[in-house]
DNA sequence: TTACTACACTAAAACGTTTTACTAATATGA
DNA sequence: TCATATTAGTAAAACGTTTTAGTGTAGTAA
């Protein structure tokens, strides 16, 4: 009952030619080897009808690379990751290569474990959303000239492609809206790692009110500790709130800080209206269809996945190592 | 500047033993194969002050197995999909176990193509949440002996272990809890595919009417086509409202498409109160968020994950095949 | 006829491991 | 003392490919 797969060897004696024959044929270098129309149609047949599958792992062992692309996230169930994944995974597919995927959840150490297994299994690439201190493990990735590509953080010490939106920009545009409304005690949610894409929404929000003559208040700037229970940071939240009930607009930094904010408000009763605005960062169903609908900064999914793979193909297709790219993309301002 | 990553035959020749031995050292294989533990702190050494790390593409190719488990879903971003890919990966981690995923789309053709590349990657072992159709390409994997897990959806004609909530009695309870609040017209919004669980549902609601003496008016159930656009499900929901203004009640029987219903809701204006309940399937923070909060179907997702890897980790270690094993759990009927 | 070239194909090495079947030396028992 | 065990290791095959460096034959040019 348990057939074991064929080999390239079974497929040789078959057809009775050599077994490099057979692998010229599946490599599509037949016509350039010079085999006989006759031979590679015989051998085709055959590999056809018995439905022969090269080994990937002796290929792989043999050649050195192995058409899997490593993708090392943060957290593969925040529905940010998760949508860049499926896109990614998509787009990967139709060019031959498969992605294998783990979470760090933002630890150095577990993500020097992923990157030492998946260089052990060959991987041709890497796409990562890194976490603090994990420079040299990538700068050893590209020492090697492996094509790396950051999305999402950056590491502003080593010379890396790197596809993410302009942070700072976007916060900026969130405040602004805030300014305009004639919002003056604005408060902004964040977390307190200090990693570049989180300081530039800090100082995108702190730009603004500047630029506006507004008085920036460092009471209403909550930094919550990263990583921490979700029941934490509602409790924190809800002080806030409490505490300074001058507070007339937020900005949520995350997805999940904005949950958490909505989530805190709802158990306060305290009702986002004209007189509370918020603004999350990334869309998200939640926000549509919360009541009222919640304003939101959404990144270009679609395009973010886009020139993280073309990126990536393009270093995986070139012999030489190529400049390096920095993407910058603008996130949008959904105003609802 | 590009160094190539060592071997063991580097190794070997650094402490000046064979390559066997560095083998064995490197498999745990040290004391019973004899080798004196002078010799094996010798390499232990080198081999940590090296960073040597096995190639596991060689591994692989010589024992057949990989530790890497494959995990087959309809789509990693649905966040069903995604919480439990989470959890596996945190467990299987634990066990030394990775995973590498792809999504389906629900396509045969795409789940065939992904077990063969699976195979010839000598994965170890299949978490599958099987698509229509699927039933040979599954039975081939069995026929090899590979361990195999389903979940989520279930194949009947297949003896394949498998993890998944008892989804008759699910929907059946939500059903059950509306007739209990005096609902008399009560809605399926459910999707077209002939599957068990989908139909299970169905099944589900049907019953608890008839067990309250209500009568089932069939033109109360609506099957969205599988896959269509979430605009035109909105569009055939609120055709639904429109004509069939009694409608009390409406189980929806997806999370995407309780999104749908409350989208097309908010569109129309109508709210979910007392004279219209909502209830979704799989719970998640756009319900507990939304005004007024939606009940739901939770699943036990941490539960439903464990249950699979250990189904998994079973297989794995046991040398013969054993029994399959079918894990039916409840879901939870949380109101709001 | 000789010397090339083109054609059609193949033998064997290599990729980095694991594992089986040895060897050689020393210790033990009768 | 001889036979046998035990200890401490090693050589080489095997896993299934790709690729380099051939081989042998037929045709062509001089």
């Amino acid at each position: 009952m348990t057939t074991k797969a064929l080999s390239i060897k079974d497929i040789a004696k078959k057809a009775n030619v050599s077994i490099t024959t057979v692998s010229f044929i599946l490599n599509g270098k037949a016509v350039e080897k010079n085999i006989s129309t006759a031979v590679i149609e015989r051998v085709e047949k055959i590999i056809k009808d018995d439905g022969f599958k090269p080994n990937q792992v002796a290929r792989s062992l043999r050649t050195g690379s192995s058409k899997i692309i490593g993708l090392i996230v943060e957290d593969i169930s925040n529905p940010f990751f998760s949508a860049i994944a499926r896109l990614i995974e998509d787009k990967a597919y139709k060019k031959d290569y498969k992605i294998i995927y783990s979470s760090t959840e933002n630890h150095p150490g577990k993500m020097k474990e992923l990157i030492n297994l998946f260089k052990s299994r060959q991987v041709d690439a890497y796409i990562i959303s890194p976490a603090l201190g994990t420079e040299q493990d990538i700068q050893g990735l590209l020492d090697e000239h492996k094509p790396v590509v950051l999305f999402d953080r950056f590491l502003p010490s080593l010379d890396v492609s790197y596809v993410g939106i302009d942070h700072f920009e976007a916060s900026y545009k969130a405040t602004e809206h805030f300014l305009k409304l004639k919002k003056r005690n604005i408060a902004l949610v964040t977390i307190d790692l200090d990693v570049e894409q989180i300081v530039n929404r800090y100082d995108g929000y702190k730009q603004a009110i500047l630029d506006y003559n507004g008085t920036q208040n460092e009471a209403f700037v909550l930094k919550v500790p990263f990583g921490q229970e979700k029941e934490a940071t509602i409790a924190q939240l809800k002080e806030l709130f409490k505490q300074y009930t001058e507070i007339d607009a937020v900005l949520f930094a995350t997805n999940y800080l904005a949950i958490s904010g909505l989530t805190a408000l709802k158990e306060m009763g305290k009702v986002v209206d004209a007189n509370f605005s918020v603004i999350a960062y990334d869309d998200g169903d939640v926000f549509k269809l919360h009541t009222p609908q919640i304003s939101a900064l959404g990144q270009p999914l679609e395009e973010i996945a886009e020139r993280i793979i073309s990126l990536i193909l393009m270093q995986l297709s070139s012999k030489e190592v190529l400049e390096t790219e920095r993407v910058i993309l603008s996130g949008e301002l959904i105003v609802r």
